[in-house]
DNA sequence: AATATTTACTTTGATAATCAAACAACATAA
DNA sequence: TTATGTTGTTTGATTATCAAAGTAAATATT
């Protein structure tokens, strides 16, 4: 159980670093491109929604909001029911940075799982599933 | 593959927020506990490697270890052979904090893994290094 | 040996990210 | 209706960060 924590740790270590070069190489920041990923994979969603998937305040977001909507990545919309909620969601140019990063990270996972066979790798996916839903 | 792909991004998704509030109740900020981890797990380094392995340059570094020194978190050492360089480590107050981070570290992978039985953990030990490798 | 180049670290000045607190608009509960 | 809670923005302060310039030491070149 020692080892297997060392190992989580280890991958979380690899995979942040690997974030951090891929987001430099876009030219955004890891936080722009961490709100579009949250945007990208769960779709538009209030202020208070996104801020709490990023662990932000929303005074915070809103700053960062306000550039995302300036670089044409991102789009606010009123909300339905809510009038003092927007839905921000992703502009078509937001889904393209968004299906890019995604394919980075595809490619990433088929390196990485290169020496998997088809078996580890169908216990791997289970392992995780479960792992996911504990947090 | 696309499914996996989706399952590592949710895991490392989770292991940040998780790791985010955890850090939050030390009172510690994320850089200052993630470098405390660095240093806790690799033993003391020089500051090129440390800025390296954080990903941040040695500018931001020397300002962030001149404020550990001064929480009494870390300490400053020469270098044996290269005096152009120090050895930046945990104190044992340091030291201390990183046990500290490693026990939840702990307590997390066995909360995670309460649904995964021997043989799963096994493979799943597995598959991490030959992942972890692949960087 | 002398000089030039590279490397390790610090300092400085500027920018970006963040928070807490105060505020305004709206929703919900009493 | 009134009181309370929620959502998002603004503001002022702090912190993290970088790039560039500077210093000192190591290494390479001549």
């Amino acid at each position: 159980m020692h080892s297997l924590n060392n190992l989580i740790i280890e991958f979380y270590d690899k995979l942040s670093s690997w974030e951090q070069s891929v987001v430099k190489d876009t030219g955004y920041s890891l936080a722009q491109v961490h709100t579009i990923e949250v945007l990208g994979s769960h779709g538009p969603m209030r202020m208070k929604e996104l801020a709490d998937r990023l662990g932000i305040t929303t005074g915070t977001l809103t700053v960062q909001i306000e550039k995302l909507v300036n670089l044409g990545l991102v789009s606010r919309a009123a909300h339905e029911d809510d009038r003092r909620s927007i839905l921000v969601g992703l502009t078509s140019e937001g889904t393209q940075l968004h299906a890019h990063h995604n394919r980075m990270h595809m490619q990433l996972t088929k390196d990485i799982t290169r020496h998997l066979d088809n078996d580890a790798i169908d216990v791997l996916k289970t392992c995780f599933e479960k792992m996911n839903r504990e947090f």
